[in-house]
DNA sequence: CGCTAATCTAGAACAAGTTCCTACTCCGCC
DNA sequence: GGCGGAGTAGGAACTTGTTCTAGATTAGCG
C-alpha cells in the first residue's frame, strides 16, 4: 500500500524532483492503460476495471501496470486527473456567460455534470475510487481537487486571486458537487436534485463575489 | 449483491412489513456482530473490519455474518445507524443553545464531530463505508442520511416543518459534512478547515430560516 | 413429545486486488 | 559490439470479501 517513490507514478508534466520522465515507449504505454481504463469503466463502472484486464487490453504484464499504478484507486484517480485536465481545455476555450459569478460557476459545473451524464459508468468508477481513497492517495486526490478548484475559480474570474470569502465559498461549492454527484451516482438523487444543491451551493460564491 | 427481503437486515423497530421480528438469541447475535464491529473499526479502521474476524470475535458463523448483514459495506452502514440513533439520543437531551439557527447547527456539527475525533478509525470505516456504498445498500444510506438530516432539522428548531428554502440549506450542509469528513478522515484538511467548512455551510442555513 | 422448516456452524471454494518470482528485453554507456 | 542494470512479460501465490455445501441445532406447531 505504501506509494513507491521510483515508480512513474506522477504526471510528467509536475514537480522535476522524483518524476525521472518516461521514454516513449513507456509514456505510450502509460497511454494505453489509461485509455483501457476508461474503456472498461464507461462500459460497467468501478467493478468492470479489473486489474488484470485493464493489463491484458492495455498489453502490459500486470505487475507492469502495479508499477505504473501501485492500486486500482491511484489507476482511476490518475484517470479523473486525465479527464478532468481536458475538461479544463474545453472550458478556457468556452468560458461560461453568465453575469454572475455564481451563476457562472453553476453554469460551469452543470455543462460539467452534462459531460459525466454521457458516461456515467466512467463516472461513477471515478468518483468512487475518488471518496475511497485513503491516505496513499492523498497527493494525486488533492491533485484532483486543485484542478477542479482551478476550474471553478476560473469560473469566478480568470486572473485575480480569490478573496478568502470566495476560497471558503468554492469549498463548500467542491464538497457539494461531490457528494451531491455521489448521491446522483448511486440512484438515490434526481438529476434536477443535483442542479438544486448545486444552484444552492453557489449561491454562498455570488454573496462572496459581491461582498469584495 | 443483491439484498434477500427475508434475512434479518433492517433495524427491528422499523416498517412492520417485510422484517419477521427477530427472536431474543438473533437480536443477541445482531448485537454481537454491531459490538465486533465497532471494536474492531476503532482499532484499525475500514480495513480492520474484516468479515472473519468479525464473525470469530462475535461467535457467529461467516454465512451467519452475511446473513444478518448481506456485506462489509452494509454491516459498516448499520453500525454508523446504530451509532447515530445513540447520537441524537444525546442531542435531544442536550440540545445546542446558541441564538442562531444556522449557529445552532454549526454547533450540533461540531459536537457530533468531536464525539467522532474520540474514534477516529471507527469514523473512517463508518464513512468509507457510506460513500462507496453502491445502490444495492441506496435503502441503509437513505436511512443513514434521513437521520442526519433530522439531526439538523432539530437544531433549527424542533417541531415545525422545515421550509423549502431551509431544505435545500440543510442538504448543502450535509454535503458539505459528509464531504468535509471524508477529507479529514484521510488527511486532506485540518480540524480547523473542518470547522471552517462547516460554518460556511450553515451561513446558508442562517439566511434560509432570516427569510422565512 | 415428535416432526418439519428455518437457522446456524464449520469450512471449502471462488473472485479480484495485490505481491512476488524468474527469465527475457531494452536502455544508456563503455 | 558488448555489459550491467532497470524495466517488462508471464504467471504463481497470497489476501480478503463473498458464495456455497453438508451436517447440526433451534423454533414453532400439531
Amino acid at each position: 500500500m505504501t506509494v513507491d517513490a521510483s515508480a512513474p507514478t506522477g504526471t510528467p508534466a509536475s514537480a522535476p524532483s522524483p518524476v525521472p520522465a518516461l521514454t516513449e515507449r513507456q509514456e505510450a504505454r502509460r497511454q494505453r492503460i489509461l485509455r483501457a481504463t476508461q474503456q472498461l469503466a464507461a462500459r460497467g463502472g468501478f467493478d468492470a476495471v479489473q486489474m488484470r484486464e485493464v493489463a491484458e487490453l492495455s498489453e502490459v504484464a500486470l505487475g507492469t501496470l502495479y508499477r505504473y499504478f501501485p492500486s486500482k484507486i491511484h489507476l482511476l484517480v490518475a484517470t479523473m486527473q486525465d479527464q478532468l485536465e481536458q475538461l479544463h481545455d474545453q472550458l478556457r476555450r468556452k468560458p461560461p456567460i453568465s453575469t454572475d459569478p455564481g451563476e457562472r460557476v453553476a453554469e460551469t459545473l452543470m455543462r460539467t455534470f452534462k459531460a459525466l451524464q454521457r458516461e456515467p459508468h466512467l463516472a461513477e468508477a471515478m468518483m468512487r475510487a475518488l471518496t475511497f481513497a485513503d491516505r496513499s492517495v492523498s497527493a494525486e486526490v488533492d491533485s484532483v481537487n486543485r484542478l477542479i478548484t482551478d476550474v471553478i475559480g476560473d469560473a469566478i474570474h480568470a486572473g485575480r486571486q480569490l478573496t478568502r470569502a470566495e476560497l471558503a465559498a468554492v469549498r463548500v461549492v467542491t464538497h457539494t458537487w461531490h457528494s451531491t454527484l455521489i448521491t446522483w451516482l448511486s440512484g438515490r438523487a434526481s438529476i434536477s436534485q443535483v442542479k438544486a444543491d448545486i444552484d444552492t451551493a453557489c449561491t454562498l460564491v455570488s454573496q462572496a463575489a459581491g461582498a469584495e
